[in-house]
RNA sequence: GCCCCCGUCGUCUAGAGGCCCAGGACGCCACCCUUUCAAGGUGGAGACCGCGGGUUCGAAUCCCGCCGGGGGCACCA
């Protein structure tokens, strides 16, 4: 039996790290078993769509490259690929209203004219009690007199599941082994609201039977929901694909992510600098593990490796600070020109257009410098300001010179002599001019260097001086030293 | 209130009865390298394996109870 796998996020706003975590092991699933991935949007719900969602949802999983074989075409909203489309929900109402039908007239189902007023007060009336919240069954068995009235009144019932009030259900989680569910602590649920939208399990029942999916990898919140559909696909004399009910990823106080814990969307993190491979490779850890040491692993390894087996029962939390760590590994992994090209739109942003060989001169000075990508702003700033450096003397002149301006403009002055006409405006060149200074002036080089350096670059921290000016070029270089100088008088 | 799931360093995890007085990674702290910052290297602190009982010659690993956390109980998904 070939191997087909959904993923059927709601459009209900962009994908959150949990829900794309859920894609992935999914996406990873079928790329392992050589099956089909398949995108499915479930907007049942209309009230809760949120315009713009589903590009979103489609940008989310292109840009971490988890392609699906079937689904909507993100090209044209009207179209879609495979053969057991339409993937949205809202396009297929006739399939579940004649599933929602077929159930009825077989006595699985019944209608339900029951007002949502009467359901509350029921609702409420039970919980006062510290009874479980459970449909009453008013309308289970109506007698046809009253159904007919209830029509005449003009009142649109709802479909309800006629759930066995004895026995139970169970079913087998791959990941969590045997879970037994008496029925009678089930009721019966809506399958077919009034407005002739399918509520969730009757909708993904009867789309997962279609589309002939074998394994359902989803978020455990579904754990308990599984009953009911299993209790479906036994009515409609269907075999039900294998669950995999996947732990939940919480925030870092342990509760369930939400708005209150910063960034949760992937979107956000790609604007935040992250790099696409960084979220596959960490969302890939979140619940399941290659071996007992090995953190960083490509797409391939991960496709070749993935396991079902190995797949975690317990909830984990989302550790940015690891996450950063891993942003940075991908960063340096990265070959320059690779990283100048990252890096062109964030800092283009900031200083404007940029000439390709100067920032192929600066990226190996703050390659394995930053971790996110926007750091690269504040790590190489210096290289395009035109101008003054903005920086304070007590920074330039350090421990060393802290009392002596006199002195700092001195050396500063040596260096200027010393690199006047320089010839070739290089590395080496640079150190063996500067480097004796130091001994000649009777500074430590970190004592000289570490004023030249923010007289140069306007920072305390930079990348290595000689490699800095060199890139710098020159003319800037001298200007800033000149100018250093100046402020000392 | 009822039902269900989960429980190893702060965090992500390895561990499927003896290899574990528990291994790796992030973070943290030292030291080394070094012109600063990074990166890299070495070392360290950090888990009485949620707690209490069993079973066994032997348990993080099996069983029971408890506690803690999470989820579900909608004409939401």
């Amino acid at each position: 039996m070939s191997v087909r796998v959904r993923f059927s996020p709601s459009p209900t706003g962009d994908l959150h790290v949990g829900n794309v975590r859920t894609a992935l092991f999914n996406w990873l699933f079928a790329r392992h078993e050589g099956g089909t991935f398949i995108l499915r949007i479930e907007d049942t719900d209309q009230s809760r769509v949120v315009p713009g969602a589903l590009e979103s949802i489609a940008e989310t999983l292109r840009w971490l490259g988890l392609e699906w074989d079937e689904g909507p075409d993100p090209k044209d909203p009207a179209r879609y690929i495979g053969e057991h489309g339409p993937y949205v929900q809202s396009h297929r109402l006739d399939i579940y209203q004649k599933a929602a039908r077929q159930l009825l007239d077989a006595g699985q189902a019944y209608l339900c004219f029951c007002s949502s007023q009467r359901l509350d007060e029921v609702r409420k009336d039970q919980q006062r009690r510290k009874l479980p919240p459970k449909y009453d069954r008013r309308c289970r068995d109506l007698p046809s007199d009253d159904r007919a009235q209830f029509e005449a009144q003009g009142i649109t019932p709802v479909f309800r599941f006629r759930t066995p009030l004895a026995g139970q259900t169970t079913y087998r989680d791959v990941i969590r082994g045997d879970l037994i569910f008496e029925n009678d602590t089930l009721d019966d649920f809506v399958i077919l609201k009034s407005d002739g939208f399918p509520v969730y399990h009757l909708a993904s029942v009867v789309d997962d039977h279609l589309m002939a999916i074998s394994h359902v990898f989803r978020g455990d919140e579904w754990i308990s929901s599984t009953p009911r559909h299993i209790l479906l696909y036994d009515a409609f004399s269907w075999e039900p694909p294998t669950f995999a009910h996947l732990p939940t990823i919480l925030g870092t106080d342990g509760a369930r992510l939400g708005k209150r814990h910063g960034a949760t969307s992937v979107l956000q993190f790609r604007d935040q600098g992250f790099l696409p491979e960084t979220l596959f490779n960490f969302l890939g850890l979140l619940g399941w593990s290659l071996d007992d040491r090995t953190e960083v692993i490509d797409r391939d390894t991960f496709v070749r490796h993935f396991s079902l087996e190995r797949i975690l029962k317990s909830p984990a939390i989302f550790n940015v600070e690891k996450l950063t760590w891993m942003n940075g590994v991908y960063l340096r992994a990265l070959p320059v020109e690779e990283l100048a090209e990252r890096l062109r739109p964030v800092l283009e942003a900031a200083v404007g257009p940029l000439d390709r060989e100067y920032l192929e001169r600066i990226v190996p000075l703050i390659h394995e410098r930053i971790k996110l990508l926007p750091e690269a702003v504040a790590l190489s700033g210096f290289f395009f300001q035109e101008g003054e450096l903005d920086y304070t003397l007590e920074d330039m002149l350090g421990k060393r010179f802290a009392d002596d301006d006199a002195q700092a403009a001195d050396a500063l002055e040596a260096v200027l002599a010393g690199i006047d006409g320089l010839e070739p405006w290089a590395h080496d060149g640079l150190e063996g001019a500067i480097r004796p200074l130091a001994q000649e002036l009777g500074y430590k080089t970190g004592e000289l260097f570490g004023l030249i350096r923010v007289a140069v670059t306007g920072k305390t921290a930079a990348p290595p001086l000689f490699e800095t000016m060199a890139v710098l070029g020159q003319q800037r270089t001298v200007e800033r030293l000149k100018s250093a100088r100046r402020r000392l008088r």
